[in-house]
DNA sequence: TGTACATCAGTGAACGCGCGTTCACTGATGTAC
DNA sequence: TGTACATCAGTGAACGCGCGTTCACTGATGTAC
C-alpha cells in the first residue's frame, strides 16, 4: 500500500488563509457527497472552489490529507456529542430512552455536517483511513468509560471495555444503515437498537 | 455521480476465455487486498495478470464491473452459507450456539475468499456499489424469513422483517470489526453478538 | 505615524506520467457439409 | 475424415486527457523601529 502523508503542510496563519482552508474543506465535502471519493481530485476541488492548485498544495499534500482533516472534524463533533450525553447522565444508569436520545443526536450531528454521510462512508473503505476510524471508536470507548460508573460490580474492566466497543460499532453501523438505506424506518430502528444496548449493558 | 456500466461486456464462450476471466478476477481481488480500490486500475490488473488491456476490455467495461462481479460472487457464497445454516435448523428456534456457528461460518467464508475482506470493505464506500450491498442484505433477510418459522405468534410479519434486517446489519458490521480491528477478541465478540441475536429475536 | 523589510498567501504556466479506451489486426477454436 | 468458413480470444500500437506536482513569481499582510 502506498503510504500517503496525512498531515497538513502549512497551518494557516492569517485570517485570509483560514478562510481558504475552510473553503477547500467545504468544497471537498460537498463534492465527496456528490460523486464519491474516487471522483474527487485536487484539480476538481480547486476548480470548484475557485482557487489555483498551488494554493491547495500550500496546505494539503494530497486529497487523503483533506479527507483526514474532514474526518477528524466530524469525529470530533460526534465524540463531543457523546461526551455531553454521558456527562449529563451523571451516575444514573442510562435507560432505553437515554440511548434513544444519544442515537438520534448522533444522527443529527452527522446529517448537519456537510458531506457527513459521505465522509463516514469513505472511512470504511479507504485503507489509508481505516486507522482513523478505529482510533476514533476506541476514543469513544474511553470517553464512555471514564464519564460513567456503569455497573462495575458484575463486570470486569476488560469486559466493560469489550462491551462498550461493541456498542460503539453496532451504534455506528446502525446509524449508517439508517443514513444509507431508504427502506429503513428510523424511529423503530433507533428504539430497537436502544433496547439492545440497555439489555446488553445491563448484565 | 458518474454512472458506470456494471455488467460484463461479453460472456466467455470458450474454456480459454473462462480462464482469462477467472485470472482477471483473481488478480484484481489480490491487488484490491494489497492496495485498496483507489490504486486499482485496469492497466495494473492487466500487467499483473500478464494479459493486454484490450483483452480485459473484451470482458469488462471498467474496474467497477470487475468489482461488481467479485462482490456478487462473494455475497453469493455468504448467502449460501446462511441459507444452509437456516435450512439445517429446520423448525427449531436457533440457540445462542447456533448463532455462534453461523457467525463463525460467515467469517470463515469471507476469509477464504481471495480479497474477501477488501471487497467487503469497498462495498461500504463506493457509491456505485452501495446498492449491491443493500440488495444483498435484503436478500439475506428474505432468505432467513422463508426458511424459518421463527416466532410469528408474538410478532407481525413487518416486525420480523425489520428485526432480521437489523440482525443482518449488526452481524456484518461485527464481522467487519473482527476482520479489521486487530484489538478485538474474536471468540468473545462472536459469543456476545450471538447472545444479542438470541435475545432480540426471542421476543 | 511612517517607512522598510520579512513573512505569508496565492498565481500562471508548464511538465511528465499513467489513465481509460479504441483501432485494425492475427491466431485459435469450433462447426457445417 | 477433411476442408472451408465463421466465430471467438487476444495482440500491438497508438491516442487524448486529466491527473498530481513544481517552478519562479506577484501581491497582501504583519511588524520593528
Amino acid at each position: 500500500m502506498k503510504i500517503q502523508r496525512l498531515e497538513p503542510r502549512t497551518r494557516p496563519k492569517q485570517q485570509r488563509a483560514e478562510e481558504t482552508v475552510h473553503l477547500i474543506l467545504e468544497t471537498a465535502a460537498a463534492m465527496l457527497e456528490e460523486d464519491g471519493f474516487e471522483e474527487l481530485t485536487t484539480n476538481k476541488i480547486c476548480k470548484a472552489a475557485g482557487i489555483t492548485t498551488p494554493a491547495l498544495y500550500h496546505y494539503f499534500p494530497n486529497k487523503y490529507a483533506i479527507l483526514n482533516e474532514l474526518a477528524q472534524r466530524l469525529m470530533e463533533v460526534q465524540n463531543a456529542g457523546l461526551y455531553k450525553w454521558v456527562s449529563d447522565l451523571g451516575t444514573c444508569q442510562p435507560t432505553v430512552e437515554d440511548f434513544e436520545v444519544s442515537l438520534s443526536e448522533q444522527l443529527r450531528i452527522t446529517r448537519d455536517f456537510t458531506g457527513g454521510v459521505a465522509i463516514q462512508r469513505t472511512l470504511y473503505a479507504t485503507p489509508q483511513l481505516i486507522d482513523i476510524r478505529l482510533s476514533s471508536h476506541w476514543s469513544a470507548v474511553s470517553n464512555l468509560r471514564s464519564a460513567q460508573t456503569w455497573i462495575k460490580d458484575t463486570m470486569s474492566d476488560d469486559e466493560l471495555e469489550r462491551r462498550l466497543r461493541l456498542i460503539i460499532e453496532i451504534g455506528s453501523s446502525a446509524m449508517n444503515m439508517i443514513l444509507e438505506d431508504p427502506e429503513i424506518d428510523e424511529t423503530t430502528t433507533i428504539r430497537d437498537v436502544a433496547k439492545i444496548f440497555a439489555t446488553y449493558l445491563g448484565g
